[in-house]
DNA sequence: CTATTTGCAAAGCATTTGCACATTT
DNA sequence: AAATGTGCAAATGCTTTGCAAATAG
C-alpha cells in the first residue's frame, strides 16, 4: 500500500498544517511518480498543476514532508537530491533504475541479523540504516543496444 | 587491511598521476581519520601539513581518488557530503556514529541473498548497493547522558 | 623541458532567508 | 481577524571553471 496524495492532505492536516493548492500540487507530484524527483522535478511537475508556484515553496514543503518522514529522500553514487514518497512502515530502502531512474521501495528481512552481528563485533548500538540497491528495470533493460 | 597514504600514492603514480605534496597531504588527512571528512574538514587537516593548500586542490584531488575508487562518499541522512578511504574490496558499506562522525567499514555478506530475490520480484538486473548503518559508538555510548 | 598541477578569483548552481502580500481556517 | 503560507529577490554556501604561474618527472 502506497501513500496517497489526499491520505498526506489529511495527515497534513492533523499536524496543524494548512492544505493549500501549492501544497496539494506538490504531493501529487510526488505521489503520481514512479521515479524519485529532483525538487527541480517536481517544480516542473506542480507547475502544470499549479502554474505560479514558486521553486521556495517546494523546498518548503519537502521541508515539512519529509520532517513528518511521508517523503525521504533517494541517495544515489552521483548525488542525492532524489525525494520519493515513504512507505507507511518508515522503511527506506530503494531500487533504483540506473536507466530511468525509476524506483521502487521494499520491506527489507534480512538487515536487523546484520545490524546484531555489527552490535556484537563493533560495540556500536545501532539506530537504523540506509539501503540503496542499484540495478536496471526491465524496460530499460530491453531499450538497451 | 586499510589502504595507507603511502600505497595510493604509489597507486596514483601507476595511474600517470603526479604525486604532488598537495595530493599527499591530502591522502594523508583522510587516510589518518577514523571519521568520514568534508571536503572543508579535509582542507584544514591538509593544511596542517601544507598550509598553503587551497580549496580547489582538496575537490580536484578528491574527483581523482573518487574515479579511481580509493575514496568513497559516505551518506547520511542529514547530508552526502563525506569522504573516507575505500576498502581494497570496493566494497561500500559504512557503520557511521551519529555522535561524533566515526566510520567503520565492514564487509557484508547478506546482501547478495536479497539481491537475488529482488531481482527475481521486480525484474531488474542488479549492478550494486549502498549500505550505510547509523548508530552510536562506544565511547559516544558512555559519554551520553 | 613539457605536460601536469596549483592557486586565485570569478562564475555557477542549488538551497535558504527576509519581507510584504495573499490565503486558509 | 489572526495565523500561516506564498512568491519574489537577494543572500548564502558549496562546488566548478578559466587562466597564468609553478612544478613534478
Amino acid at each position: 500500500m502506497r501513500l496517497t496524495a489526499n491520505r498526506i492532505a489529511g495527515i497534513l492536516r492533523t499536524y496543524g498544517y494548512r492544505l493549500t493548492p501549492q501544497r496539494h500540487a506538490v504531493l501529487k507530484a510526488i505521489a503520481s511518480s514512479g521515479e524519485h524527483l529532483t525538487p527541480e522535478a517536481i517544480l516542473e511537475k506542480a507547475r502544470a498543476v499549479q502554474p505560479q508556484i514558486g521553486r521556495v515553496t517546494i523546498y518548503r514543503t519537502l521541508d515539512i514532508l519529509g520532517q513528518l518522514g511521508l517523503v525521504c529522500r533517494v541517495h544515489a553514487p552521483d548525488g542525492c537530491r532524489g525525494y520519493m514518497m515513504t512507505r507507511p512502515t518508515g522503511h527506506h530502502h530503494h531500487l533504483v533504475c540506473v536507466g530511468c531512474g525509476r524506483t521502487v521501495d521494499f520491506a527489507d528481512c534480512s538487515l536487523s541479523e546484520l545490524e546484531r552481528r555489527l552490535v556484537k563485533e563493533t560495540g556500536f548500538v545501532t539506530t537504523g540504516h540506509l539501503l540503496e540497491v542499484y540495478g536496471m528495470c526491465p524496460d530499460c533493460q530491453a531499450n538497451s543496444p
